[in-house]
DNA sequence: CCACAATAATTTGATATCAATATAATAGGT
DNA sequence: ACCTATTATATTGATATCAAATTATTGTGG
């Protein structure tokens, strides 16, 4: 091996441990896996639970700030809507006093669907921790500072 | 509001500040926008970066291997491969020993897109680890116990 | 009032993701 | 050698993701 060779090998043995975008794609998938697996009973995906939790509001969201808070660009959002819609959960108005924006409502399927992905969520989510160990709080913290 | 509706308000905003799976997907967005914005100029996404840089091996790696140390899907792989095979940058061959098998080689040229990202990627994670701050190893080790 | 900038959301095209199913090849038992 | 179970990957269909370009609406300076 040259040298550029050696030098390159030792450079991806150490991003494959170390780098943090690697990580944080694997824990999602792997964490999505999972509420995807415990949510499919009630008709729905792990982004899609988050997403009918943030729509339980009592002042209907426009979607702007909902993308800000899920992180993901305004369009993806305007696609994981379309088949929430489909399936009734949730019901998106214009804002008369704005016409541009949209008013995300959970109708009230939608609250029943999320009543009971909620239970889900609650003991997974304990089984979840109780596994992985370590300070949850800390973890927590950590990607909140990525986000 | 009933009963049943300030419960389910409560747990929503619970689950809105305590989930790993909604805090794990943000930080995975945050970090792959970031990153695929940082290697643009090199042509190659996050997740590209991260599959080369796991098939720069002195010896050719079978896809399962590769599948679960990324924590994806096989058949993801497979989809992931498709557009690294028509920029050249890897090739798959059927493995002689085993016709199931196939061997993943990164090429000359995806050596060379490589070692160029790497570049950039030390740079990106250096600033990334200054930016949010903490104890970095503490967040991967939360993460590897995800994952 | 009008032209133009700024804002909110959508559309389009490419890649990513998974489950379910299918295809192909090897391994094991008889 | 044959039949079957197992293993390795690929295909299909639905959703997720983003950037770039587009549409629609509001705000603003003149």
């Amino acid at each position: 091996m040259t040298r550029k060779e050696t030098d390159l090998a030792e450079a991806t043995i150490h991003i494959r441990d170390h780098c943090l975008c690697l990580h944080a794609q694997r824990a999602a998938r792997a964490l999505a896996r999972r509420f995807d697996d415990a949510l499919r009973p009630h008709g729905i995906t792990s982004g899609q639970f988050s997403l009918l939790n943030v729509l339980n509001r009592r002042e209907p969201v426009a979607m702007g700030p909902v993308a800000k808070f899920l992180a993901m660009d305004r369009s993806t959002l305007t696609a994981n809507l379309k088949p929430l819609e489909r399936q009734g959960l949730v019901s998106v108005e214009v804002d008369p006093d704005d016409r541009r924006s949209r008013k995300l409502i959970l109708t009230a399927e939608g609250r029943k669907v999320l009543r009971a992905a909620v239970a889900v969520w609650k003991s997974e989510h304990a089984a979840l921790e109780k596994e992985i160990g370590g300070d949850p709080d800390a973890l927590r913290a950590g990607l909140r500072a990525i986000a």
